[in-house]
DNA sequence: AGCACGCCGACT
DNA sequence: GTCGGCGTGCTC
């Protein structure tokens, strides 16, 4: 029997299956899914590997065929037949190795990683300077020294020297492999269900008083239950010596069992019910559920406004789901920020719940992995990464805020939860509902023109009121002769929450990146007239640059639509409106929250814990501030620039902004009180803003909608982008105008549109220049195709050295 | 990606 | 002659 394998190496050029041998005495235990350790390699090198499928024959010459040398995972497979096949499709998807995608659904820390080491053999012959030189090292350090340190002493010359040494026999290289050892495991005993025996020994015990510890363990453990050693030595106060006597005799049985961790207490939470629906939610659920009995499943977007209940109908269509024998994955982004919906989760469900996320540690993780593989648990809470867990019969895949941009991986495979949510949906048969108060203008589409089956929540539930939203024309307060960040209405408003003891957040609109200018007298930001989105300022030499196609300007000294001198580089840091806001407001307490003041894991956890128990009467941040806890004491939300996002150099500004701002925004007035919001814009016509104020996303999506289209931008076609990187820069702009004049080549046949190349948002990063270029295209397969073929092609003009990166954008 | 092999120019 | 850089090809 052969097993074809894929190897823990990340290059295109060994993104293929490699045929072992498996050994006679694994052949009932090697799986589709196993890890394995097999040799690779001249230097045979021990590599992780993954088997992908099992054949009876191979075309693989006898001569090279090598074998498994080891099973991992006690044999049982890190795979579901379904993961795997999600990782093929993400292969394809997005452009990247199938170990890429394998490492991508697989738990976090398991691979097992390995170092060479040089050792002495004890031998000993007549050796040249620098060979005793390594020599003496070798001697110094012990006998072994990691190869990677020899290499920092001898640099290029290691490997010379190491040879020699080999040859002489006086040294041999050796590999040793570090696997994780998260696996915590517990003893666990039991009585023998031999009664005789049993009867035996407790009448023996009895009687004799030495025995008396006996006595106590076979007393203390009921007939049929299975203790753990630790419990039992405490329950019978004995030590090891009774319990090892009577393993020995096969009076006790031992299991040794995975300890799994569990990561909250249930004693914590007060259990809750399922509330009573409203008729509206009573709907949606009904529709829910038919959409669910169906054979085919059409994705649900399930639209509703803040504290319009979605969690309920989540929990209540689980139970639903998991009353019939299947289970849910609940997706929610960033989980350290949003521990509310965890807590209702474990209220309601308790044990057949658990939860993970990024503060717990690989071990704790790798617990819950386990949990849901062994059937332990019928739900899992967590980050996009929760989408891969093993459970064996997955009946609902929920993705709350499905918006969010945490959704999309920021490593490769880049993919997006969405899209990978729903293949794997349809290869379970699970439904898939996302939920969202804000969905991205993609999904929308989709739901208006019933690909998804689009269910609305319109009412809040529990009585609170929207909060009063107004809009500050800044251009108006600088003709006023106010240049402060904060708008006369605000400051007064900000007075008069200070005076009621009430809180305030401060937004300040994430902290770009990208640099955009703009007039302070029209609200006019600079904008490239071809791609319709705003130029990015490069202070370097100090131009306009559109990151779409690349068009490179001077900056204008006056303003191209109203001529005034006003033109202001964007960038404000909260630092700068920290100070501004002790300058304007000293007698208020202050708290900001940043990059640079969140250091440590739970920095931001301590910031909003200070916030709510009241230490503050201002919260200054990014848009960070805006998810998760709710403040009951917040009731004044103030958006310093609500139009930083509207000029991030992308065709999804508006939506974005719209979303931050209806985010923001849902801070206020979340207990009691009433809120107010004031959103400080220079470009209060925007529709991105007008509809932000209104708190109407139906007006936005229909505005938003018709721009898309006149633009030809998403969903009205496909955008697909090569990232060019390289250490040379040169090399990397010749390669990028080498794809761009393959693309115009081609372009018109293809039926494709190409933009670019230019620079990309980030143009150097890690000793990398990183060129981009665009194509855009209303069919998704010509333009893959379209792409693949000139990229193909410039491949083989181009340095090895150079990589392209392959992205399908919408 | 790693690694070995082989060709070639520079330097003892 | 020997050393070391660099392009090329291979990994079951």
């Amino acid at each position: 029997m052969y097993a074809q394998v894929i190897i823990d190496a990340n290059h295109a050029e060994v993104d293929r299956v490699f045929d072992y041998r498996v050994p006679a005495q694994w052949e009932e235990e090697v799986c589709v899914g196993l890890r394995v350790m097999v040799p690779f390699g001249q230097r045979n090198t021990k590599r992780e590997g993954y088997v992908i499928a099992l054949t009876e024959t191979t075309e693989v010459p006898a001569g090279k065929i090598k074998e498994i040398v080891e099973i991992l995972d006690e044999g049982r497979p890190i795979l579901t037949p379904s993961i795997l096949e999600l990782a093929k499709w993400m292969k394809k998807e997005y452009f990247c190795t199938l170990n890429q995608c394998l490492q991508a659904v697989m738990p976090a820390g398991i691979r097992t990683k390995s170092v060479w080491y040089a050792e002495l053999t004890g031998q000993t012959a007549e050796l040249s300077e620098k060979e005793q030189q390594m020599a003496d090292v070798l001697i110094e350090q012990g006998g072994a020294v990691p190869l990677r340190e020899l290499e920092q002493i001898f640099g290029n010359r290691t490997e010379y020297i190491l040879r020699c040494l080999q040859e002489k026999k006086v040294v041999r290289l050796h590999q040793k492999t570090t696997r994780s050892t998260y696996k915590k495991e517990k003893r666990y005993v039991s009585l023998t269900e031999n009664e005789e025996l049993l009867i035996a020994a407790k009448e023996k015990a009895e009687k004799d008083k030495r025995l008396a510890g006996q006595l106590r363990v076979l007393s203390a453990i009921c007939p049929g239950e299975s203790i753990s050693v630790e419990e039992l030595k405490e329950k019978a106060t004995v030590t090891d010596s009774p319990i090892h006597t009577l393993l020995q005799k096969g009076i006790l049985v031992e299991q040794r069992r995975q300890e799994k961790r569990d990561v909250f207490q249930l004693e914590d939470y007060t259990p809750t019910q399922p509330f009573y629906p409203t008729p509206e939610q009573a709907q949606a659920l009904t529709l829910l559920r038919e959409e669910e009995e169906k054979e085919q499943k059409r994705p649900v977007l399930l639209h509703g406004v803040t504290g319009s209940g979605k969690t309920e109908i989540y929990m209540q269509l689980i139970e639903h789901v998991i009353m019939a024998g299947k289970q849910a994955i609940v997706l929610v982004p960033e989980i350290s920020l949003t521990p509310q919906i965890m807590e209702r989760f474990i209220s309601r469900f308790g044990k057949r719940v658990s939860v993970t996320h990024s503060r717990l540690s690989l071990g704790e993780r790798l617990d819950q992995w386990r949990k849901a593989r062994d059937g332990e648990i019928s739900i899992i809470i967590g980050p996009r990464s929760a989408l891969f867990m093993p459970f064996s019969n997955l009946g609902v895949i929920v993705m709350d805020e499905c918006h969010e941009s945490s959704y999309i991986s920021d490593v490769t495979p880049k993919y997006h939860t969405r899209e990978v949510a729903r293949k794997l949906s349809e290869l379970t048969g699970a439904l898939l509902v996302m939920g969202s108060a804000t969905p991205d203008i993609d999904s929308y589409h989709r739901a208006v023109t019933g690909e998804f089956l689009l269910l609305q929540l319109k009412e809040r539930t529990k009585g609170s009121t929207l909060p009063e939203v107004f809009v500050t024309d800044m251009r108006k307060e600088l003709e006023d002769g106010n240049r402060s960040a904060f708008g006369l209405p605000l400051q007064q408003a900000i007075r008069e929450n200070l005076e009621k003891g009430q809180q305030t957040m401060l937004f300040l609109n994430r902290r770009g990146y990208s640099t955009f200018v703009s007039c302070r007298k029209c609200g006019e930001a600079l904008t490239c007239p071809s791609c319709n989105v705003s130029y990015t300022y490069h202070a370097s030499d100090k131009a306009l640059v559109c990151h779409y196609c690349g068009k490179e300007v001077p900056v204008p000294k006056t303003c191209p639509s109203c001529g005034s001198h006003y033109i202001r580089y964007f960038g404000t840091g909260t630092q700068k409106i920290e100070e501004e806001t002790r300058r304007l407001f000293p007698e208020a307490s202050v708290l900001r929250m940043d990059a640079d003041t969140t250091t440590g894991k739970n920095g931001h956890a301590r910031i909003l814990e200070l916030f709510g128990k009241g230490k503050a009467d201002i919260l200054i941040g990014t848009q960070m501030i805006a998810k998760g806890h709710d403040f009951p004491n917040v009731t004044l939300v103030g958006i310093l620039a609500a139009d930083l996002s509207l000029n991030l150099g992308t065709y999804q500004a508006a939506e974005t902004c719209f979303q931050l701002i209806t985010q923001a925004a849902g801070r206020a007035g979340r207990g009691e009180l009433a809120g107010r919001v004031f959103i400080q814009t220079y470009q209060p016509e925007n529709h991105a803003i007008r509809m932000a104020a209104a708190q109407d996303y139906e007006g936005f999506y229909q505005e938003e909608i018709l721009l898309r289209q006149a633009m030809e931008y998403p969903p009205f076609s496909h955008i697909f982008s090569v990232l060019i990187t390289g250490e040379m820069e040169q090399e990397v702009i010749l390669a990028a105008q080498r794809l761009g004049a393959y693309m115009n080549h081609y372009a018109e046949r293809a039926g494709c549109t190409v933009v670019g190349p230019a620079p990309a948002p980030l143009p150097k990063f890690r000793g990398e220049f990183r060129w981009q270029i665009f194509a855009k295209g209303t069919d998704a397969d010509r333009l893959k195709a379209f792409v693949l073929y000139t990229v193909e092609q410039t491949k083989k003009d181009v340095s090895r050295e150079i990589r392209f990166h392959l992205a399908f954008l919408a």
